[in-house]
RNA sequence: GGUGGGGUGCGAGAGUGGCCGAUUCGGCGCGCCUGGAGAGCGCGUAGGCGGGUAACACCGCCUCGUGGGUUCAAAUCCCACCCCCACCGCCA
C-alpha cells in the first residue's frame, strides 16, 4: 500500500507526482484527513487497551471481593472499547481504502503531457520493409493462408478471439521458444503460473482500489479472476513472504495465457490480432533492491530490444508520458514495431519500473542487515504472441501471398522456411 | 463433493482461559576459547502501528491462517471462511 508517512511528511511531493500523472491530487488531501481522525481515535482506544492490560494481570493475582471489585471495574472500560472499535475499524478500513488508491509516482525521467501522442521516441531500429506489390495485412495474409480464422472464431465465441492453425500455431510456439531460450540463456528462470488468481492479488500488482473489471473476468461463484498478464500471478508469487537479499535480482520468465475483457474498447482496433481477450505471452519480472531497479530497468528493455533484432523487425523504443503511465509504474518504455498494415508502428512490448509499488501491496519484503525494505519489482514484455504475430506476418510477406520464416524463428519450425497455402500441418 | 487431522516466530516443535509475544531444540549473528577450524560456553536474534526524539533512546498498542463472537481477560472456548495433509467418491 503507498507510504502513508511520505503522504504525512512531503504532501506536495506527492501531489506533483500524482498531477504528472493526470490523477487527482485530492487523494492526498483526503488520505490526510482520514489518517489524523484515526490517530485521535487510535489513541483513545489503545489508552483503554493499555489499562485492560494492567487490570488483567492484577486480577489475576487478586482475590476475593477485591478481585470482584477489580473485574467490574474493568467491566465498564470494556464497554467503552466495545463502542470505540467498530470506529476505529470503520476509519482504519477508509484508509486504507484511500492509499489503495494513489498511483506510483512517476520518475522524474518521465516526460509530461497526458495523450499517446506526447510519449517520446528515443531510439529507432532497422528500416521498415518497401514493398514492390501492395501488401496485405496480417488478417488477410491470415487468413488466404488459412493460419487464422476469426470468423469461426466469432461464431463460437464472439468477437475478439480467434482459431490459429497449421503454420500459426508453429509460429506462435517458435516465438515463445525463441524468447525462452534467449530468457534461459540470461539466467531467468522459467515459469507456468496459475491463470485464475485471488482478486486481491490482481489488485495489488495493478493498483485502484477495486478489480478493474473493465478488463479482468471474473470466475462466477469463485473467489477468483483470469489474469490479465503473468506479471500479476508472478508478482503475487512472492506475496506476503520476506526474501533473502543475496536471492536478489530474482529473475523470472513467466509463461501464460492472457485474458482480457476490453470492456472500454468498443470500436477501437477490431481487425484482427492486434486487440483480442486472449493471448500468449512470454514475460520477465524481476525483483530487485531498491538501489538496483533503473538498472535493472534499462536491462530489461535491452532484452526485449534483442529479441526484436534477432527476428529483424523494425521497430522504436518509446518513453511513455505521465499521463499515459499506467497505475503501478514509475516510468514505462514502450517498443513499438513497425506494422505495414497500419503503416505504422504498434505496441509489441511495454517495460516497466514499478518500484516499490507492488511489493508494498502485495508485502514482498527483503531481509537484509539494517532491517528488511520493500524491493522493487519491474516487469517486461518478452513475446506477446498475437501482437509479434501481427509484426512478422506484415514484415516477412511476399508477392505471391506467403510469408518468409524470419531465419531465428526456422530452428523452431520444423524445417519450415515459407508458410505457403496448402501446406498440409 | 464426503469424512478425519492440522495451520504458532527463520525452521522444527511445545503450549488448551490470566505474569505467554509465547518453553525448548535447530539455524543465523556477535563474543569467549583456538596457531586455525570444530566442539564447548555466554549473549543476541519477527513485523506493523501510535506517541516521543534533530536522530537514537524510551513508552504504549496490535499481530499465534483470516474474519467475527463469548469474557474483566483468548494462541487457548464458540462460529464462519481460507489453506495444507490423509482416506473415500469423481476425473484429464
Amino acid at each position: 500500500m503507498f507510504d502513508l508517512k511520505l503522504v504525512r511528511d512531503n504532501p506536495e511531493f506527492v501531489r506533483a507526482g500524482i498531477r504528472k500523472k493526470h490523477r487527482d491530487p485530492a487523494l492526498v488531501d483526503a488520505a490526510l484527513d482520514i489518517d489524523r481522525r484515526r490517530r485521535e481515535l487510535l489513541q483513545d482506544v489503545e489508552r483503554y487497551r493499555a489499562d485492560q492490560n494492567r487490570a488483567s494481570g492484577e486480577i489475576a493475582r487478586l482475590q476475593g471481593p477485591e478481585k470482584a471489585d477489580r473485574i467490574a471495574q474493568m467491566r465498564e472500560v470494556a464497554a467503552r472499547l466495545k463502542a470505540l472499535e467498530p470506529m476505529l475499524k470503520e476509519v482504519d478500513a477508509e484508509l486504507t481504502r484511500a492509499l489503495l488508491e494513489f498511483p506510483n509516482l512517476p520518475h522524474e525521467s518521465v516526460p509530461p503531457g497526458n495523450d499517446e501522442r506526447e510519449n517520446v521516441p528515443l531510439r529507432y531500429w532497422g528500416e521498415p520493409p518497401q514493398f514492390q506489390f501492395q501488401p496485405l495485412d496480417h488478417l488477410d495474409l491470415g487468413t488466404r493462408l488459412d493460419i487464422i480464422d476469426v470468423e469461426r472464431a466469432a461464431k463460437v465465441s464472439g468477437a475478439r478471439f480467434y482459431y490459429l492453425r497449421g503454420a500459426g500455431v508453429l509460429l506462435e510456439q517458435a516465438l515463445m521458444r525463441l524468447g525462452m531460450d534467449m530468457l534461459v540463456a540470461e539466467g531467468f528462470t522459467p515459469v507456468i503460473t496459475p491463470f485464475a488468481v485471488r482478486p486481491e492479488i490482481i489488485i495489488g500488482a495493478w493498483g485502484g482500489a477495486d478489480l478493474d473489471v473493465q478488463q479482468v473476468y471474473q470466475l462466477e461463484g469463485e473467489r477468483l479472476a483470469l489474469i490479465g498478464t503473468s506479471e500479476q500471478s508472478l508478482a503475487g508469487m512472492y506475496s506476503d513472504e520476506t526474501l533473502d537479499e543475496h536471492r536478489l535480482p530474482l529473475r523470472l520468465a513467466g509463461i501464460s495465457w492472457n485474458f482480457r475483457r476490453e470492456a472500454g474498447s468498443y470500436g477501437r482496433d477490431v481487425r484482427g490480432l492486434y486487440r483480442v481477450h486472449q493471448f500468449d505471452k512470454l514475460e520477465m519480472f524481476s525483483i530487485t533492491a531498491p538501489e538496483t531497479s533503473w538498472d535493472e530497468h534499462e536491462y530489461l528493455v535491452s532484452l526485449e530490444e534483442r529479441i526484436l533484432q534477432r527476428l529483424g523487425l523494425p521497430y522504436r523504443v518509446v518513453a511513455i508520458c505521465g499521463g499515459d503511465t499506467s497505475a503501478p509504474s514509475a516510468k514505462t518504455y514502450d517498443l513499438e514495431t513497425w506494422m505495414p498494415g497500419r503503416e505504422a508502428y504498434g505496441e509489441t512490448q511495454s517495460c516497466s519500473n514499478c518500484t516499490d509499488f507492488q511489493a508494498r501491496r502485495l508485502g514482498i519484503r527483503v531481509r537484509r542487515s539494517g532491517g528488511t525494505v520493500y524491493p522493487h519489482t519491474l516487469n517486461g514484455t518478452a513475446i506477446a504472441t498475437s501482437r509479434a504475430l501481427i509484426a512478422v506476418l506484415e514484415n516477412y510477406q511476399q508477392g505471391d501471398g506467403t510469408v518468409r520464416v524470419p531465419e531465428a524463428l526456422v530452428p523452431y519450425m520444423n524445417g519450415l522456411r515459407v508458410i505457403g497455402v496448402g501446406r498440409r500441418l
